[in-house]
DNA sequence: AATAGTTCCAACCGCCTTAGT
DNA sequence: AACTAAGGCGGTTGGAACTAT
């Protein structure tokens, strides 16, 4: 059933790509553009499959590609994204600018995974591997959320609707402006400008709220080990095809700070050449730079919520740098007494209201400065991580908004 | 210096999604 | 609605480069 592999056709060369070859394909690229991969190599005079070009193009010959070692920050933003969005590379490569999805995947699989491992941390679902908090008495309290959840994703399958409406609509009068604009679309003769379709970033942090909520209960026992947040229990995987990586783990080890008090979520790096971190855990390969895992950090984590997923006041909160975000939490809650039930949010504009908090905040909050700081490891006050829960997803939202063009269509 | 073991990454493979007919 | 082609994505691999013995 499935597609015949491109390069089955006798005479197309495979394996690495010699210079001429290289210079083949860049020179008609910039000559008439890449236009159809399928039809590219006969016209570029090139014994290769049209796939074999385009990966050749988007991961070694495009001009906007930044090549070389990672800085500490991407370094950040990758692990942190991962934490989020699992092994979807292609979306964590729209927060690296001018890094491809396959080198982040190798240097996932090469390096930070690795690092990870090291330190103790399980990289696919980032918490310290000796984390022991598991047990059975949060089973009850997600099955709680059951009914929750069934209301949230109900509202968001709604919300998800409008929004590509929306964004439709948009990127329509976007394009309309473009042209009411004599908008010049890339031609031939300048094709390394590439046509500006600006992926949907922003939906990122969405797909991942879709995922939390579109996944099969029956990881939710797990996640009841995550005593203090048990909206961590509404979370669910993040639907990476192979990565087990479990948005609510993620998000139980970032909540047991206030329980376990030596959670991992966000990573410090310590400029620090001395090869090696605590336990000696670094070779000399990663040395010119440590890193230490830090739980309960000033950086945050998930907002705090009572046993039955809710916060105190019966709702589930975050923010997003100048606004915050509630949502009710009731048994009664519904698509459309979602707006009678709170005056934060209209019944019909969650994820819009959710982009908007993403988009409002246009300020300097850096993950790489949520990260800085050193933890004590030692378990603050409730109140404290509540507002450091709050500012993990701060980090979060910041880091997707910040990195994100603000030009993507969607919004 | 030679060999074995390890690391790294460019490239491939196969599946999935999307667009076009 | 069904089918097909093309593009996109994530996992895997082959072999060059590097390191240890």
């Amino acid at each position: 059933m499935g597609r015949s592999p491109c390069c089955d056709k006798v005479g197309l060369k495979k394996g690495p790509w010699t210079p001429e070859e290289d210079q083949k394909l860049l020179a008609y690229i910039e000559e008439h553009g890449h236009g159809s991969w399928r039809a590219l190599p006969a016209k570029a005079g090139l014994q290769r499959c049209g796939k074999s070009c385009r990966l050749r193009w988007t991961n070694y010959l495009r001009p906007d590609i930044k090549r070389g070692k990672f800085t500490l920050q991407e370094e950040q933003t990758i692990i942190q994204l991962h934490a989020l969005l699992g092994n979807r590379w292609s979306a964590i490569a729209t927060h690296l600018p001018k890094r491809t999805d396959n080198e982040i995947k190798n240097y996932w699989n090469t390096h930070l995974k690795k690092r990870l491992v090291k330190m103790g941390i399980d990289p696919v679902t980032h918490k310290p591997k000796n984390d022991a908090l598991l047990s059975n008495d949060g089973q009850s309290k997600n099955a709680a959320n059951l009914s929750h959840m069934a209301q949230w994703e109900s509202a968001r399958l709604e919300a998800e609707a409008r929004l590509a409406r929306q964004s439709k609509l948009r990127s329509n009068s976007f394009q309309n402006s473009l042209s009411s604009q004599e908008f010049t679309a890339p031609s031939p003769s300048s094709p390394l400008s590439e046509p500006v379709v600006a992926p949907p970033r922003c939906l990122d942090v969405l797909k991942a709220w879709n995922s939390v909520w579109t996944k099969p209960m029956n990881e939710v026992s797990v996640a009841s080990a995550s005593a203090n947040i048990s909206v961590t229990g509404l979370a669910r995987d993040l639907e990476s095809p192979t990565s087990t990586l479990g948005y609510f783990e993620n998000a139980q080890h970032i909540s047991t700070s206030g329980i376990g008090g030596n959670s991992t979520v966000l990573y410090e790096f310590v400029g620090n050449s001395s090869g090696s971190s605590e336990g000696g855990i670094m070779n000399n390969e990663e040395s010119e730079e440590d890193w230490k895992g830090f739980g309960n950090s000033s950086t945050g984590h998930l907002p705090e919520y009572n046993k039955d997923g809710i916060n105190e006041n019966n709702s589930i909160s975050f923010t997003s740098g100048l606004q915050d975000l509630t949502l009710p939490m009731d048994n009664t809650w519904t698509t459309e007494s979602l707006g009678s039930n709170t005056e934060q949010i209209s019944p019909g504009n969650f994820v819009e209201t959710l982009t908007d908090l993403l988009l409002s905040n246009s300020g300097d909050g850096d993950l790489s400065e949520g990260g800085g700081t050193e933890s004590d490891n030692g378990g603050e006050g409730a109140s404290d991580n509540c507002e450091d829960n709050k500012n993990y997803w701060n980090s979060i939202f910041n880091l997707v908004n910040n990195s994100s063009p603000s030009d993507s269509a969607m919004f």
